[in-house]
DNA sequence: CCAGTATCCTGCAGGC
DNA sequence: TGCCTGCAGGATACTG
């Protein structure tokens, strides 16, 4: 469900209302999620400790601690992280609570357990495979320098070439279909049929979109919320995703949906090319 | 190495 | 009202 603008915005949250504070306490059930969940040991390595930093890769959180190492994070499909009172009602499949010194939590909620949590020693971010293989920030100086050349050297369709974090690191279905739509794209031509200069363009529209969204605090489609509860903006700003049926607000023919690599994938026939 | 498919899990909407 | 199917913001282990 979070893509790089849900993840940067919860991340933004927990900066403001996280960061500097200790984790006293540690809860939770150690249930499978993508990586086996580990409460006891996460409660060994952060219990006592503050939270020095947060920082994001790609769609991944780490909370910092000085010198005990990380907490790693991934939302998956379905992940919130909530920040609130202790006293709030804790909602279902909610797997792991940190409690922090001034009586509020930090809740992990992932009901499809999609996600991650584990805790990282000190070192061990460059090791973790998925970690190490990720490709660009796409936020960072030079996307549109070096996302091209990697794009015209594949054969498979623009939308799921972005959606491959090991070639760029953030964007999702919903980020990936608009990029293509704002950079008039067929989602799927194959990268090696696409000049560098469209891909240019394409990684352009990749950047714009991700920052306007950011700056909307996110896309809410059904249950995504910021720390505090709040719901992301930028939906009403989406073009396609979620609109097949609906006309072309540049060129007015009718979007239509399909599925690339398993996933929907709405466009329009009209402009994207 | 690359491209495409199946799979993990729960909740919800829609059809009957 | 229920029961069934398919689908959902993701990543990855497979298969050819």
């Amino acid at each position: 469900m979070p893509e790089l603008p849900e993840v940067e915005t919860v991340r933004r949250a927990l900066e403001i209302g996280l960061v500097g504070l200790t984790v006293v306490g540690v809860r939770g059930r150690s249930v499978m999620m993508r990586r086996p969940l580990d409460i006891p040991h996460i409660a060994a390595k952060l219990g006592g400790r503050a939270v020095s930093t947060a920082r994001r890769r790609g769609k991944f959180l780490l909370l910092d601690t000085a010198d005990s190492g990380s907490l790693l994070i991934h939302l998956g499909m379905s992940g919130r992280l909530l920040l609130g009172d202790a006293a709030a009602p804790e909602p279902d499949h909610t797997h792991l609570v940190l409690c922090l010194e001034d009586g509020r939590e930090v809740r992990f909620v992932d009901p499809r357990r999609f996600g991650l949590a584990q805790w990282l020693a000190p070192g061990d971010e460059s090791r973790d495979p998925s970690l190490t293989a990720l490709g660009i920030e796409p936020l960072d100086p030079g996307l549109e320098e070096l996302l091209p050349p990697l794009l015209h050297a594949r054969r498979a369709p623009l939308k799921s070439l972005i959606l491959d974090q090991r070639l760029v690191a953030g964007v999702g279905n919903i980020y990936a279909a608009e990029s293509l739509w704002r950079a008039g794209i067929r989602p799927s031509r194959p990268g090696c049929r696409t000049s560098v200069a469209r891909l240019r363009r394409l990684a352009r529209e990749i950047r714009a979109v991700l920052a306007e969204a950011v700056s909307q605090g996110g896309t809410t489609i059904r249950d995504y919320v910021t720390p505090a509860g709040d719901f992301g903006s930028f939906a009403v700003s989406l073009q396609v995703y979620g609109r097949d049926g609906e006309s072309c607000e540049r060129c007015g023919a009718v979007l239509r949906a399909t599925r690339l690599g398993n996933r929907a994938t709405v466009w329009c026939p009209g402009c994207q090319r």
